[in-house]
DNA sequence: TCGTTTGCGGAAATCGTTTACCGTAATCGA
DNA sequence: TCGATTACGGTAAACGATTTCCGCAAACGA
């Protein structure tokens, strides 16, 4: 039966002697060398040029010098992809970002980001918004592959569990001790703490109705939430940085009857505090303005701000040591950063 | 001869019959679900499921179903490595940052990074100082196979000729036209323009001396730059969100009896304006002072800030385009966006 | 002089995808 | 009913590093 038989059980019934001829893809015209060029070129196996690249002290003076001197003569740069690949490591790590432009959420960024390109780890970033919140982001750099992710602004919201399919990736907010899970949430975050300690000192001033702007409300909370004989009305806002919205609730609060208000940043507390004065009330004579940050803004402002300061570059440099301690399954030492409350000249007795 | 010939011709002379049995590493309890896997489950091989994943249209309705249900079964997610090398596209760009609390560069890179993520691609972040600036970033992100960088905040260092080895990877400044080659700075950049457009505001009140803080001087310019007839003063800055660098800075002009200060960043101006006040010149009527970016903090001050407006998220996001379409090989019409000068009550007619 | 230990370095497997290439089955027109 | 298209899907070759085995040679002790 000469014809080729269709229903042959063998897959490849080939034409006679063109047997297990490998094919070769058309090599793209190879742009940027590989290991293999370096290691042609130092007369060495990929194997010791890679050796002698990633861990020298493996190889002798003379490789390392040639396959030093390789790489310098073709300008060679390993291929990150490749290397995770291999190393099943992708040195990477996420940052998701709330309210950009709060300069305390970029000391942090700026302290994690310096803390981890120290350790050779790359920083991927991801801003969050109300469309996209924080949950998303972690969860799309967690599908680019990072193995960890930090949390700089506001809370880790507490639906952000976050696994990868096979394998949980270590997460952490700046100023929040690790393995804070959701409900978990021990009340030891900067929010809370910085919250009891500004109502506090507001309380104590004699307020009696306090507006907060912005802040992370607590699980369960009601939007008026009543401490001790005070109560406080919070407001969420979409976009902390958007000037107008600050202004618009403030507005709100004003009307509220509130003697005191604190905002959830600086910059938003500059607002409020425009505000303010736009409807003619004196601060802090008729009203109190509570910043959130202590930034360099806040004595820039007039009556200098009264704000709580936030340890931030050492909040995101613990952030970014957590994790690359989990990363690498080592132990850490959390070590509690304390929030403090700078007085100024913003906020006053409480008066009605 | 029974024993094994030590100067054998063959590498691999091997005990008897236990030939080229392929080596095998002790499957290491294979933790996360691979696209074999998959195609395992769905009964497919791994190019199908590789297919149905990627180019949905490709394959039938059925074995597409069957693929996402296996996926949806494993909790699959592709592994990023092993498909940037296998394409050999990272879908990364890197974003090197500038003064990281200039309200106006977060908005860029915002709006960078919103665009690019629309296009599936991740931002490496770099944050920039005075002790790594941005072409060592730049460099470092090459390094980490970035496929395009954009420069936020500032000028393109002219000596940011940014070549991985191999190849050149396009990079682009925000508010910048593509292909600013260092010298080639063709004046179109923000800063020159801006700058422009206040000196000749300024000039036109009747400045003389004109003080400016952290803006990039241009190329060859002197730190004293005699402009028709009034007089530049140029005052570096490390760090422009240290606030105290720029009273210093601010101390020092007032003392070469500048009539006008104009600060690279609101954040920047609002801390000479505070010096000012502390020194007793009543603003603006004995000196000027002109912000940066006209962020929302410009209209929080007193008196309001008189500011140069920075089409900033449009440039982020001008900027984003033109490094996907440079990506790509595609053209990219780059669209002029002029800064404007917003008047408000910081700045008055010169005196002297 | 001859077996051991040590250590350097090479061959090849491997990481998990994508994709070029080709076989097969189904569809269609004549 | 039979050849020519078409569409689908499988096999296996990359991608470019790391790393595990081992072979070999030099150094060493007896």
């Amino acid at each position: 039966m000469p014809k080729p038989n269709p229903s042959s059980q063998f897959v490849r019934a080939d034409h006679g002697a063109a047997a297990p001829q490998p094919r070769r893809r058309i090599s793209h015209a190879k742009a940027t060398p590989g290991l293999a060029e370096v290691a042609g070129a130092a007369r060495v196996s990929t194997a010791s040029a890679s050796r002698a690249l990633t861990r020298p002290e493996l190889v002798s003076e003379s490789m390392r010098a040639r396959v030093l001197d390789a790489v310098a003569a073709l300008g060679y740069v390993a291929n990150p992809a490749a290397r995770s690949l291999s190393t099943r490591r992708p040195d990477l790590v996420g940052a998701v970002l709330r309210t950009p432009t709060d300069p305390i959420a970029l000391q942090m960024l700026e302290a994690a980001e310096g803390a981890l390109v120290a350790h050779g780890i790359g920083v991927l970033l991801r801003i969050a918004c109300a469309a996209v919140p924080e949950a998303a982001c972690a969860r799309a750099l967690a599908a680019r592959g990072v193995s960890g992710v930090v949390f700089i602004g506001g809370a880790i919201a507490p639906e952000t569990t976050l696994w990868s399919p096979g394998r949980a990736v270590p997460y952490i907010g700046c100023g929040q001790p690790p393995g804070l899970d959701g409900a978990a949430a021990a009340g030891e975050t900067f929010q809370r703490r910085g919250r009891a300690l500004v109502e506090q000192y507001l309380i104590q001033l004699g307020h009696r109705r306090i507006g907060a702007i912005g802040l992370r409300r607590e699980e369960g909370a009601a939007q008026k939430a009543p401490r001790q004989n005070a109560v406080v009305i919070d407001l969420e806002v979409d976009d902390l940085d958007d000037g107008d919205a600050v202004r618009t609730a403030t507005r709100l609060l004003v009307q509220s009857q509130v003697t005191a208000i604190v905002a959830a940043s600086d910059v938003a507390a500059a607002a409020a505090l425009g505000e303010c004065q736009a409807l003619s009330l004196a601060v802090p004579h008729q009203i109190s303005v509570v910043g959130w940050g202590d930034s360099g803004l806040a004595r820039c402002l007039h009556p200098m701000l009264t704000s709580v300061r936030i340890q931030a570059r050492a909040s995101g440099r613990s952030a970014a040591e957590y994790l690359v301690a989990a990363m690498a399954g080592r132990e850490f030492v959390w070590r509690d950063l304390p929030p403090k409350l700078v007085i100024r000249e913003s906020t006053g007795p409480g008066v009605d």
